[in-house]
DNA sequence: TTTAAATAGGATAGTAAGTATCATTTATAA
DNA sequence: TTATAAATGATACTTACTATCCTATTTAAA
């Protein structure tokens, strides 16, 4: 068992792409964090933030969202908890509601799968939209 | 208020699509279907399968599973139901419990956005998987 | 029943998110 | 100090999916 001379290294670019994911709670994409870096370390590669992120997620940092959406988003909390997506802009909140372990339980029974776990996302409208949808509404009406 | 003169063909490729769909319950993916399809229809495109998986997703013929993973899935049940996928293979399964409406409500006093939904995805070890990850361990002990 | 319009199909080109490669730089260890 | 490992940034590539375009088919109108 020769234990390969690996060790992942606390930069720059990884120190400050955790403090910017940490800072928000609305689960950026890599994209979002990559423009957010930016401003940090203007001269930071698109692939420095996959792969790092990627890399954070294997060690058990931060946590990949893989659900619903064309894009994954990233999240510095990895206490198991779960998500609301809003259907118009995509926008993921964090739903802070108990974590039903019983439910993987229930599951197990009904499958021939060994359950590991599950994910659980709510969707719905954000406040910031649904205001939106109100005014297009209201502006139709008086049109 | 002039409605388009459009209407849903029920086209040939269409119903070979809807009958292949229907026959499994896998969950396929696009790639998959076209595969599945193209032995009755050998010269139907990629690109008619997507097309046509749209219009029927839309029209509410079938569902579209977004959740984890790297495609997107396609499921002739409508029913509100959950899933299973296995981490190893990729392959999705449904799993026959009581679907948590309660659980929408709940979610939605805890959070500002307007809840509509929700999807649950258990995690797990697919059969098949399970006794390739065995027949691996034991071969790995003989050595 | 011919003709016109709408819709659908197949081929192909284009997007966008994410991954792999590679030369260069930086950090660690001998 | 030097050798080795690892990380970076630039760029090329892959893949799932979408858009475009022209042709074919279906439906409706004349």
């Amino acid at each position: 068992m020769n234990t390969p001379p690996s060790m992942v290294r606390l930069t720059t670019q990884r120190q400050i792409l955790l403090e910017e994911l940490s800072k928000v709670n609305t689960h950026p994409t890599a994209c979002e964090l990559y423009k957010m870096v930016q401003k940090r370390l203007p001269r930071i590669g698109l692939g420095t933030v996959y792969r790092n992120l990627e890399i954070m997620v294997d060690s058990g940092i931060i946590l990949k969202l893989e659900l619903g959406g064309e894009q994954k988003r990233f999240d510095a909390t990895t206490e198991p908890h779960y998500h609301v997506r809003c259907t118009v802009c995509g926008k993921m909140d964090d739903v802070t509601l108990q974590v039903q372990e019983e439910i993987t339980k229930k599951a197990a029974e009904k499958t021939s799968y060994k359950i590991i776990g599950h994910l659980l996302e709510f969707t719905g409208e954000c406040p910031d939209c649904q205001k939106a949808q109100a005014a297009k509404t209201k502006e139709a009406d008086t049109a």
